[in-house]
DNA sequence: CCGTTCATGTAATCTGTTACATGATTTA
DNA sequence: TAAATCATGTAACAGATTACATGAACGG
């Protein structure tokens, strides 16, 4: 299960089940989410498996917290899953399946009104992280060319956002040329096809 | 639920569940996988809403088939998908969670290993989808420029497979380049960075 | 006769979401 | 004093996978 090693990585840092929902949230949302129902049965669960250790501490605001940390056990689990083969799941795309489907509707300007608001909201996530690459720009003079360890991975995994990204923005511009072209990708109607010119 | 407007799309031509599963496995799967066991409750559950309607068949082989094709009630539903918002679920790349956390291997040759394997995946998935873009070409000549409304949709959603595979490839052919230039991507030790030059 | 393909389903389990429940503390 | 934030959890449901169960017909 992804989720248990994703929170064993995490929790190299420790933290509270909330203090890992904001970071799910902020930082790694565009490749993995969770909800804090889901957070704190795993948490409880990997902590009696001994791969994390909690103890209580107070906080400011509101009631105790309790924070989490990865043990010895937990950062050889990691490790195995790291060493392991890369994880491809199945990928699911409901707006893909949209498209598939479409020629259903018989009119190709709603496909491509689909397509531009498909373009708006990769662009938008696009943008997100194109703003996060000026902020660790700005935070360390040498990025992108000379990065530590940890630093290197996170751009790793921060580029392929943005290619991803770029090209499904290219998706929604090369369909919505060709959606838009008069007479384009409209095989011509029967009665004027039917002879050769 | 996604998977029910994709075989309500799926039975505009009418067939099985056992049809269906073939579809998902030749046809679909790299946009959507389902089980059997997903497939007939599902369709179940559509016809007693009467989005779907089935009939017995006999079958060559083995027992009786029941054959399934959307309804009118069933088409409406599906329009109405199409007409609606492109549907964006969050997605969770489970090889990226371990790109993002690998620096805890702290060994810069497993990550680019790591990163060999994926693009090996990566371009044999990319190949398959070319070889079904040759197969179209063979099959229309007018391919890709002159289509039909159905035909073009197909097209722009195997577009999204295809630019989408070539960005992942880039990607790890960029990180694997990144990660064998000697002493690139690595900061200088600290004994050695001390002191300015 | 044995393995494969055709064909349909149920049961148990896993993963994740939505809704609900509780309560302290701070800020407007 | 009301809304927002901090903080932890449970319960119910939804979606999907794996394992199990059954059986006919065909090819080798």
């Amino acid at each position: 299960m992804s989720l248990e090693h994703i929170l064993l990585g995490l929790l190299r840092q420790p933290g509270s089940g909330y203090d890992l929902k904001k970071v799910f949230d902020e930082r790694i949302g565009y490749f993995w989410a969770a909800e804090l129902s889901q957070i704190y049965p795993t948490l409880g669960r990997l902590e009696r498996r001994r791969w994390i250790r909690g103890r209580n501490a107070p906080s400011k605001r509101g009631s105790g917290r309790r924070v989490y940390a990865i043990t010895p056990t937990g950062r050889r689990a990691l490790r195995e899953w790291l060493r392991g083969e890369p994880q491809f799941g199945d990928e699911r795309f409901s707006f893909l399946a949209q498209v598939y489907f479409m020629d259903e509707l018989g009119d190709l300007k709603l496909t491509r009104k689909f397509f531009g608001r498909m373009r708006d909201h990769f662009a938008s996530k696009l943008a997100a992280l194109r703003a996060i690459e000026c902020q660790w720009a700005k935070a360390d003079p040498k990025y992108p060319d000379v990065l530590g360890p940890e630093e290197l991975h996170l751009h790793l995994a921060l580029r392929k956002g943005l290619l991803s990204l770029e090209a499904h923005v290219a998706w929604c511009d090369e369909a919505i040329q060709r959606l838009s072209a008069p007479r384009h990708g409209v095989k011509p109607a029967r009665h004027r096809a039917r002879r050769n010119p």
